[in-house]
DNA sequence: AAGCCGGGGCG
DNA sequence: CGCCCAGGCTT
């Protein structure tokens, strides 16, 4: 038995049994596998199933706005996938007639799509041989070949590469592809794998120099960057119904194209000491206000970033000229926010 | 080549 | 706490 033919074997007697392996359409593939990037297949599974239910096709997700689609992926985090995801699905209607490109060329070239997910999609929808790369399998071959380079590198993501185009199984790439993910996510795992018992025990260099613990290398990381933010959260009740100040946040930043509230950043205030109400002025054209509720600090992780928040409450009783999107608090729902805001919202209103 | 972009789970 | 996850884009 070659090792194609061991792994797939494994696989199909091993498989847990995922929602997105019901399907070989291009479409949920390719969702699927958006949705996946950088995630884990429990946190990242009611996702696919709600996105599936709201789009059945790509046409439902290109002729839907991007805020819903936001509001869809809130939570699930990185959300240029869920802006380049809903942008591709428009860019498959209107340059590709709603069909799927059928080619790993052509699935590259989409938007969001990169080495692994078009490898991905060729391989599962389209039968065609190409290897996919991710941290499952740079982890799995690396500890097989005794591979101790930093899988930072992209010479040791060639070479890895390289092992894995050479034996993938021409005749069933997708199930091969699947099986090197399937076996890193459970037997070759991070931490406390499976070697006892590993299928592969005997080929595996990692085990036999005990270097299983150290293979992947990786580069070390670079430094979390503190910041502190003080969001004024402004309430005005108007004729009975009471409204929220949201800020819709653009540029480069995080969170893009998702609503916070306006917001004074410091990078000096290593303690997040509350802000005197006069150095809001700025935020508000009027005269300084009146804090109610100032709240505990809220610590928030990002990978590169520990976001230290504070929130303001201010409340008036009529509309006054402000720098933000006035809401119904009751239709706060229908906006998608970082976890941060929603975690504060859902302590301070619901 | 390196930095940036979220959030959660695990030891 | 530190590490990693069915990565990709920008600089």
């Amino acid at each position: 038995m070659t090792f194609s033919q061991q792994l797939i074997t494994w696989y199909r007697n091993n498989k847990r049994d995922l929602p997105c392996r019901r399907t070989k359409d291009p479409y949920f593939i390719w969702l699927s596998e958006i949705i996946m990037q950088q995630t884990r297949i429990e946190q990242g599974t009611p996702y696919y199933e709600r996105f599936v239910d709201a789009y059945p096709t790509v046409k439902h997700l290109a002729s839907a706005d991007e805020q819903e689609v936001l509001k869809l992926w809130q939570g699930l985090g990185y959300y240029s996938r869920a802006r380049n995801l809903h942008g591709t699905a428009q860019e498959i209607m209107t340059g590709y007639g709603g069909i799927f490109p059928d080619t790993h060329a052509d699935i590259l070239r989409l938007k969001g799509v990169g080495d692994y997910t078009a490898a991905a999609i060729a391989s599962i929808c389209f039968d065609q041989p190409h290897a996919v790369m991710d941290g499952n399998v740079m982890r799995f071959l690396s500890r097989l070949y005794g591979i101790a380079e930093s899988i930072d590198r992209p010479e040791t993501k060639k070479t890895i590469r390289a092992i894995a185009e050479k034996n993938i199984d021409h005749r069933n790439p997708g199930d091969f592809n699947q099986a090197m993910m399937e076996f890193g996510a459970t037997v070759c795992t991070p931490a406390n794998p499976g070697c006892l018992n590993c299928l592969f025990q005997r080929q595996c260099i990692a085990f036999k120099n005990n270097t299983v613990g150290r293979i992947p290398a990786r580069n070390s990381k670079t430094a979390v960057r503190h910041r502190f933010l003080h969001y004024l959260v402004i309430t005005v009740t108007e004729r009975g119904t009471e409204f929220i100040c949201l800020n819709k946040r653009t540029g480069s930043d995080i969170w893009k194209n998702m609503y916070d509230f306006p917001c004074l950043e410091r990078t000096l205030d290593k303690t997040l000491l509350r802000l005197p109400a006069q150095e809001f002025d700025e935020l508000l054209n009027s005269a300084t206000p009146e804090f109610g509720e100032v709240s505990n600090p809220f610590i928030h992780i990002l990978t590169h970033q520990k976001l230290h928040a504070r929130f303001y409450r201010i409340h008036y009783d009529k509309k006054i000229d402000l720098p933000c999107l006035l809401v119904p608090v009751k239709d706060i729902h229908n906006y998608p926010v970082p976890k941060l805001i929603d975690r504060y919202l859902s302590k301070i209103f619901f």
